[in-house]
DNA sequence: AGCACGCCGACT
DNA sequence: GTCGGCGTGCTC
């Protein structure tokens, strides 16, 4: 009897087993190799695991594997056993952590893509017609004269480029262009900056653990030339013909990123997001695997990537929230990363101008070595932050006549403003002039937010929207005032102020569609913008040269809120926010508005620095044994019933109080900071300890029994490990 | 999660 | 009289 377990993409805490027939004794799966399985009526793609001889399951009942698919396992060794750790750490079931680390394609798609030949080369009629000139058609000379001048005739079109792809189609059709051999991906070195004496220390540091595990934090403040370190870095570990990974918070990032890389190491640079196609994301995962890609380039995702030669990975902005996956599989990628790091004795880097606080807790701990970067490339002096006191003061726009001064002052001298304003939209409050009732969305406890532009009173909750009367049931003849500042009227306001100047504005609205934000970053950068206003999305680590003034419309929202890691995030983003102001010879200048000037974590952080912020911060942590000083989980819950997920959690409290050890603080149940999103009720309890391996051992023990509760309840559990947010 | 079966409203 | 709404139950 030979039977094969099989993790399927299911949300299900377990494993099937399988009857392997005797027509795959040939090629029986391997562990981690896709297979095809009858489940229930359909037959779906899972991934084959251990081999065994019997099975819990009545053998009656056990069905046969139908096909092994491809030729070897889609998951290594080193993938199958960081899915495992995985899976236990973060509570999760095997089958959609496996999922979560391929590619959609693979867990959609019973055959692997067939590869486009992404290399033509002119023939010789190709040649022949170019130089009689008898190509008519515009764009088909221009591809052609690309080919012409491109060495070897073999130009490389960048996949996204689809205008090309026809063009080119058609040429082929003419027998103008051929397919040629793909030539191999080539690590062209080109030529690297000199580093500073920082740089190198940092590099060397990097460079000298290249057979072992080795933490390193990078912190050096904007501008003081991060990426080129990790560039000597990476540079080194390509010469041992090792694979890099490095990961970035934001798809807007990559780009810039992208762009660097490739001018240095050219072909061999792959890049994985979600703004890519399932084909395409399938194509770089391939070329990773086989070893083509020597360089990724990702988000969270990519940190799952197999790289058989992984030799150093980079987790630039280590800090950014958004590395935590918020919903799902609640991996934190900078964490995989480093355990990812440790299982192939590779050195990670941690880079951020604002470590976290875990971060510092492990340099101090002794787990991670430090290196820091101190000065700005050109010398350039980091900003002063200036607190602007706005109560009692007339505000335009949200801005006091000071900002508005400053601003007047920067642009007479051609140099660029950036203000930070973190509510996108028109205005965030809709409010009826007869009762004052503000419009809320019907099935998220949220105020609407008008948006100008759409003229729709949108949730940002929910994918709802409503036209701007249209939901007011409040009165007969509803009067609908716009009430509050988000970036569209700012932007609005912005221009009407100061009519002259070119204002532009990024957020999520405007770089909705693809190449937005690239157009718009050109825009910039060639001086053909004077305002710049954002949300937060600005602040994470876009390069720009000529801005030196910075302005936080609005720095109080944030210093109310409830969680515990709210402080540090205003501390990052602050200091981040100032990074983008002044380079060179050319000094910044960020003003800070707030209603609260004696805040102190505003006043620790302006007066003081990060450091000082965090040492505080730190302190704190410490003295409330909360994360890094002690571990945390949250336990979350969503109905569609209003108290049921509060209800289920009030029973997982008994039970697990049952079981818990004494050391283990377990919250009462507490309705979600918004109860109610996207008209599901959610719920959280949040448990802490002092060691992490005691909220796992009871949530290990407690599972069975809390997933059949949950059923019955019918509320869907979630377990948040290391959270980043309690709300 | 899928994908069924399974009982009550507006349509050819 | 059907088509179809999504409630609940199972998947080796």
């Amino acid at each position: 009897m030979d039977i094969v377990s099989v993790a399927l993409f299911t949300p299900l805490r377990r494993v099937f087993d399988y009857l392997l027939p005797e027509s795959l004794n040939a090629h029986p799966p391997r562990p981690g190799q896709r297979v095809m399985v009858p489940f229930g009526r359909a037959c779906r793609i899972g991934i084959a695991l251990e081999r065994k001889a019997g099975s819990d399951i009545e053998h009656s009942r056990l069905k046969p594997v139908e096909a092994v698919l491809d030729a070897a396992p889609v998951f290594d060794e080193e993938a199958l056993a960081l899915a495992q750790w995985a899976a236990a750490y973060y509570q999760h079931p095997l089958g959609d952590v496996l999922g979560n680390m391929l590619p959609v394609w693979l867990r959609r798609h019973r055959d692997l893509p067939v590869v486009p030949t992404s290399r033509w080369a002119l023939t010789a009629d190709g040649v022949t017609a170019l130089a009689q000139g008898s190509v008519r058609a515009a764009r088909q000379r221009e591809v052609l004269e690309k080919f012409a001048a491109a060495a070897g005739g073999a130009a490389l079109f960048a996949d996204a480029d689809f205008a090309w792809r026809s063009v080119i189609k058609r040429l082929v059709a003419l027998g103008l262009l051929a397919p040629s051999e793909p030539a191999p991906t080539r690590v062209v070195e080109g030529a690297a900056l000199e580093l500073n004496s920082e740089q190198q220390i940092a590099a060397q540091a990097i460079i000298a653990a290249a057979d072992e595990f080795r933490a390193v934090l990078l912190q050096g403040v904007t501008g003081s030339g991060k990426t080129e370190v990790y560039l000597a870095a990476i540079s080194h570990c390509l010469a041992r013909a090792r694979q890099a990974l490095v990961l970035v918070p934001e798809i807007a990032l990559t780009e810039q990123l992208v762009a660097r890389f490739r001018r240095r190491f050219g072909s061999a640079v792959g890049v994985l997001h979600s703004g890519l196609g399932e084909r395409e994301r399938m194509l770089t995962w391939s070329a990773c695997a086989s070893g083509e890609v020597r360089i990724l380039i990702g988000t969270r995702s990519a940190v799952w990537a197999r790289l058989p030669q992984l030799g150093l990975i980079v987790v630039d902005e280590e800090h950014d929230p958004s590395y935590k996956q918020q919903d799902g599989f609640r991996y934190s990628a900078r964490d995989i990363a480093l355990v990812r790091a440790q299982n192939s004795h590779v050195p990670v880097v941690l880079g951020s101008a604002t470590p976290s606080l875990e971060s510092l807790a492990n340099v101090e701990r002794g787990k991670y070595l430090r290196t820091e970067l101190r000065s700005r490339a050109g010398s350039a002096p980091m900003p002063v932050i200036e607190c602007l006191d706005v109560r009692g003061l007339e505000l335009q726009a949200g801005m006091s006549a000071q900002l508005l001064t400053a601003i007047g002052d920067c642009l007479k001298r051609g140099e660029q403003v950036m203000l930070f304003l973190n509510r996108r939209g028109y205005s965030p409050l809709l409010i009826c002039r007869h009762c004052g009732e503000p419009k809320r969305c019907d099935r998220c406890d949220a105020f609407l937010v008008y948006h100008k532009g759409a003229d729709a009173a949108r949730c940002h909750h929910c994918d709802r929207q409503w036209s701007r009367q249209a939901g007011a049931r409040c009165c007969e003849a509803p009067e609908i005032a716009l009430m509050g500042l988000g970036t569209e009227k700012l932007e609005e306001a912005v221009a009407e102020l100061f009519p002259s100047a070119r204002v532009c504005r990024i957020d999520r609205d405007t770089v909705r569609r693809k190449e937005a934000l690239r157009e718009m970053l050109e825009a910039i950068n060639a001086r053909e913008v004077d305002i710049i206003i954002g949300t937060q999305m600005l602040a994470k680590g876009l390069d720009f040269s000529a801005v030196t003034l910075v302005g936080v419309v609005d720095a109080d929202s944030r210093l109310y809120s409830l969680d515990f890691r709210a402080e540090e995030r205003l501390a990052q983003l602050l200091i981040q926010v100032s990074g983008r102001a002044g380079r060179a010879n050319l000094p910044g200048r960020v003003m800070v508005q707030t209603h609260q000037p004696h805040h102190p974590v505003l006043r620790q952080i302006i007066d003081e620095g990060y450091e000082a912020y965090a040492a505080t911060a730190l302190a704190q942590r410490r003295e409330a044994a909360l994360p890094p000083y002690g571990a945390m989980a949250i336990l979350r819950a969503e109905s569609s019933t209003p108290s049921a997920a509060l209800k289920f959690l009030g029973d997982v409290r008994r039970l697990l109080l049952a079981e818990a050890p004494a050391e283990l603080d377990l919250s009462y149940p507490l309705p979600a900071m918004m109860e109610r999103r996207a008209g599901r009720y959610r719920a959280l309890m949040v448990m802490r300890a002092a060691q992490r391996i005691d909220i796992g051992r009871l949530l290990r023990v407690a599972l069975p029994a809390l997933d059949e509760m949950a059923g019955k309840a019918r509320v869907r559990p979630a377990i948040d490990i290391d959270p980043q947010d309690t709300l």
